[in-house]
DNA sequence: AAGCTTTTGCAAATGGTTTGCAGTGGGTGG
DNA sequence: CCACCCACTGCAAACCATTTGCAAAAGCTT
């Protein structure tokens, strides 16, 4: 359970021509704006908001719209994660080799600093649910939230 | 661990004067709408969409938009609570004196069907948070999510 | 009952997300 | 290598939850 952070760009671990091999491989165009936008994922390995990730893109590379209906696209195959900080909006963060398995995020409520915590002890938590309830594919959403350092002394007004 | 149906209508455990009470001592008006809406959420013990509580009231007794404003207010006093399920918005119930304490709840995928999970064990885990990442005032979001036994049985399509 | 302040209703603005439609452009078959 | 077809895109507008502005209505206090 130790905090990870994942603040920005230290190198892009994940090869463009892997990520568009997945859509080769279903079958879906390979087309500029899903090129640009998954590169702009590569490169920032947190949750972004649609509207953070269009403005990563250059000028004209892609509409707003392209960015909803891309990422409803690469979520069903898989290749996005859908995360709720409940705050202005969905965020989505791309699916990597280390980051695949099941994780949760610990967001600073005042700068929205996002650090990852790596494994998960609540896999056997919804295996006893299950039992209990009679409920199946239980799955569940969670998230931590908290001042991080930095604001605890800047004491910044919360955004 | 174990779920708690939180079902309907099983008799009102808060009474009415009891809740105006508290509006009183923060010293804000027991109106018509405030009332309506208490009275409405006093039966209805789990959390409710807006506009699910705005169509419990009768007719003409409060405005949706008041409803809003309402919720607002209670919350911010502590008499109600918001809850997350990450569709059609957010949803408030009651905090009650039995459901006082942090808890969880787990929602039927399918027919929507809600219940409550009596305590929680991420208090501690939070801590560890806290003291693995320098956060402070560390706290949660969780919700589990599934498919209920009616719904295993009757293969009702998803709304 | 009068007066002051909070609260309400209505209308309209806002912000995130979705949809309709016509035009563009990948990718494949010839 | 070209042409064709359907997936994909851009743009505008629709949608839905939530918020805001403002004047009228209603609590609470005196």
């Amino acid at each position: 359970m130790k905090p990870r952070s994942t603040g920005c760009c230290h190198g892009s671990h994940v090869e463009l021509p892997t990520l568009t091999a997945k859509l080769r491989k279903e079958s879906l165009k390979i087309t500029g704006p899903r090129q640009a936008i998954l590169e702009a994922m590569r490169h920032h390995p947190h949750p972004l908001l649609i509207k953070e990730l269009h403005a990563l893109l250059a000028e004209g590379d892609c509409d707003l719209v392209t960015v909803y209906r891309s990422m409803k696209t690469l979520q069903k195959m898989g290749m996005v994660r859908r995360v709720e900080f409940g705050k202005g909006g969905s965020r989505f963060e791309l699916v990597t080799d280390e980051g695949r398995e099941h994780h949760h995020h610990l967001v600073c409520e005042a700068c929205h600093a996002v650090m990852q915590l790596d494994d998960c002890l609540l896999l056997e938590v919804e295996r006893r649910i299950e039992k209990a309830s009679g409920f199946r594919s239980v799955t569940h959403r969670l998230e931590f939230f908290g001042i991080c350092p930095a604001c605890q002394k800047s004491s910044v007004p919360k955004p």
